[in-house]
DNA sequence: CGGCTCATGTAAAAGCCGTTCACATGAGCT
DNA sequence: AGCTCATGTGAACGGCTTTTACATGAGCCG
């Protein structure tokens, strides 16, 4: 039986031992059930079990609790989009659209998460800590459109890996807060919010002269190996 | 002296005579100021000069007040996005470009409207008056990609304009939502937002096949008239 | 072991907000 | 003139945020 020291019993006596992690814990809960907005300190102490004044002892004001959970957030998703991006393997093209589909399975997964970081309205830029995370999430899309814009077909002006990078940011933002969510918003959608955005993403890549419809960029990478499953184009099969 | 029958005079009697769009007004301010969530029921009244218990009389509660000001912004919204459209005048695609900026313009000078339409957490699926016009607005944008579909050029499959819709829907509202706001959030960026969407835009629409470089589309509208300055290419020129 | 100290938790209170209810007012109609 | 009902008021309830004074006990020092 792990008896892990944490929650169980209220009887825990005067002093909760891990509070602060607690009162993460149940915010995180709480605003996946409420949105960030119906998210309450006091809930959260209740749910923790102390009393509502408790929380002051951990977090300057509510703000802070929210911020918090949204640096937690950027370092999740800077994790995420590192292992999706997997240092561009197995080719540069594929690992790209992994990122976008990384993007999107966050917003689904961690609507938490997402919710405090990116619909919460706290002024990023005003902590200097939780901006630095933000870029640093950032990052990895722009270190993977270093990447492919290394790779633009000869002949054709390079595109900026800056400007690819905050296209392929905005598309999958788009994406994910319009149709991405488990519920809220949802719009009728003719196809998956993942299948919308790779779509998407391939069209924007062709437009850029990337060679998408077979095997993508063959000579980016190791040349052998077997073929991937060649995609019948970036909008299904047309019939 | 035009003595407008409103809000002037704090001496109005028992009765506002006006109230429902003194709050709307009001609460229109406030959101601007101070966003979506920060905005109070009881803010809107004091400034309508009346008690808290007043706005009861014209919104069954704070919601059904946010979802009057997003049904106006989408009304809004549809009416600037048709503007902007002008039934793809003078040609198809420099007409589609506009709605993307509207769409752009819409975020940034009207923050309130914008914020309540996709920032407030409202349940939009929830209220089919408010769903109706979302769907409008939406229509705009779907109109003018099924005049864009058909234009794709011959040989080519042709691109499902459903598709396209949505697509040019998440482009603009992801730029929007993370850089064409006031200055929440503001990330720093090497171009406008304006720029950003425009080349994307134009990128994605090179990637169905359709020309962009030079005259758009010249055999899509009449084919003769000044040609419009021609742009260097989707990301300035390439140096 | 005894005692000190300080981080951590509590209780109480002030001020705000949303919401409701009984009641007041007066605009408009007959 | 008088009636009626939409519209506004005041007071009250419960909940939230935040502050302040106080309580507790974990960890350290001798």
């Amino acid at each position: 039986m792990s008896w892990r020291k944490e929650t169980r019993r209220a009887e825990r006596g005067y002093h909760h031992g891990n509070l602060k992690e607690a009162l993460l814990q149940a915010a995180l809960g709480l605003i996946a059930e409420k949105g960030a907005a119906g998210f309450t300190f006091a809930d959260a102490a209740r749910m923790a079990g102390v009393s509502p004044a408790a929380p002051y002892r951990h977090f300057r004001d509510r703000e802070e609790l929210l911020s918090s959970i949204a640096q937690r957030g950027f370092e999740q998703f800077e994790a995420l989009l590192t292992q999706a991006w997997d240092d561009g393997r197995p080719d540069t093209v594929t690992a790209f659209e992994r990122v976008g589909k990384a993007y999107l399975a966050f917003a689904r997964n961690e609507p938490a998460f997402y919710s405090a970081m990116f619909e919460s309205g706290l002024p990023v830029d005003a902590n200097p800590t939780l901006m630095a995370a933000s870029e640093r999430a950032f990052g990895i899309i722009r270190a993977a459109a270093e990447r492919l814009a290394a790779l633009a077909p000869p002949g054709t002006p390079r595109p900026p890996a800056m400007m690819m990078a905050l296209h392929i940011w905005s598309m999958s933002h788009g994406v994910a807060s319009l149709f991405g969510r488990g519920d809220a918003a949802r719009r009728k959608l003719p196809m998956s919010a993942e299948d919308l955005l790779e779509a998407e993403v391939l069209i924007y890549l062709r437009g850029l002269g990337f060679p998408t419809d077979r095997r993508p960029a063959a000579a980016d990478q190791k040349p052998s190996g077997p073929p991937p499953v060649p995609p019948a184009g970036p909008w299904g099969t047309p019939k």
